[in-house]
DNA sequence: GACCTTCTCACCTACGTGTTAAGC
DNA sequence: TCGCTTAACACGTAGGTGAGAAGG
């Protein structure tokens, strides 16, 4: 679903009050310590510092002179959403089917900042999510190792109002939210 | 709201998949340490050991040749639903205005008895609903003070169907979901 | 004018109600 | 028959969609 979108160029739109991804950030756990303790988070970064247009005959093009990012990983992250099961055993984390980050809401407005579960980006610019996942000690008292995952198809431009038609035709078309406007 | 239905005999409607109670489970906390940390939770205690029915001219009366229990804090535990938030500092539950159970859930079916947030009884019996208040110890790998607090006004029968009339009204009365029953 | 943002709206999904009739 | 349980139903609440018009 993310690289039906990914191809066209995924855009997401940002409110005041917040709004959903989607598609959603859905994943699976493998490899994770049974007996350990985990939280697992989903936060977003920068994908560069450019700002963008879009341009009904050539798509998206940077629009001032930012800097490419090497390193997202690196890069300015702008909120987080922990997921509603965190922290729990690996042996949970494993044992579900899909960990779902559905409830993560984008937003432009830094009043509603406090909300959780809601991330405050810009419009017009690129963002990368990426998956948390951290285990903590015994005490459970700080983290002892951090893993953050990187799936470059989740990539999106943030945005207002959506640009790109053929993305709101795809969003009209899997987003059962949406189906009051399908033929 | 708890006494209005107390005064008349509380019931819960029970279903296999899960129903709520209503009114709901609503306190506030005082006197917690505000660094302590604490994790809060509703369980569900056998309110004695009878079976109940529910006869038009008189009302409830017990069945069989139950025992009272005198000490309910001592009974059978028939589940608990973890308060959302838990576990967090003294200083945070203190800060929340009001801390709802509304989740909560009950049912007659151990099938689905592995749902978070629900807990089985049996029909036809009566319950106390119990707030456990643990209090953790600075690593956070066992609670070290647990107190227990019982409001009367919230034991109920568990039925099926609605015994009494006067129930029903007030259930319709003052639930928003049943307002569709309101004349 | 061009571009981006905000608001209201009709239309959905998802699910919490008691009712009613059927089942056991 | 009687008492209790179940499932389908209409009708609410609550909130997630893009469209379209208005605002800056």
């Amino acid at each position: 679903m993310w690289h039906a979108f990914a191809a066209i160029g995924t855009e997401m739109i940002i409110t005041k009050a917040g709004r959903r991804l989607f598609p959603t950030i859905d994943i699976h756990t493998s490899g994770l310590d049974p007996n350990g303790f985990y939280s697992i988070k989903v936060d977003i970064a920068a994908a560069d510092d450019n700002r963008y247009k879009y341009v009904s005959t050539t798509g998206w093009v940077a629009a001032s002179n930012g800097n490419r990012v090497n390193h997202i990983a690196d890069q300015v992250v702008f909120g987080e959403c922990e997921h509603p099961n965190s922290p729990n055993s690996g042996k949970f984390w494993m044992s579900c089917e899909t960990i779902s980050f559905k409830k993560l809401k984008l937003s432009n407005s830094k009043e509603h900042y406090k909300k959780s579960d809601c991330i405050v980006l810009n419009s017009m610019r690129r963002y990368q999510p990426r998956i948390v996942i951290s285990k903590w000690d015994r005490d459970h008292t700080a983290p002892v190792d951090t893993k953050i995952i990187i799936f470059p198809e989740t990539r999106f431009y943030a945005v207002t109002c959506y640009q790109n038609g053929q993305i709101t035709n795809l969003k009209i078309r899997y987003n059962p939210f949406a189906k009051a406007f399908r033929d």
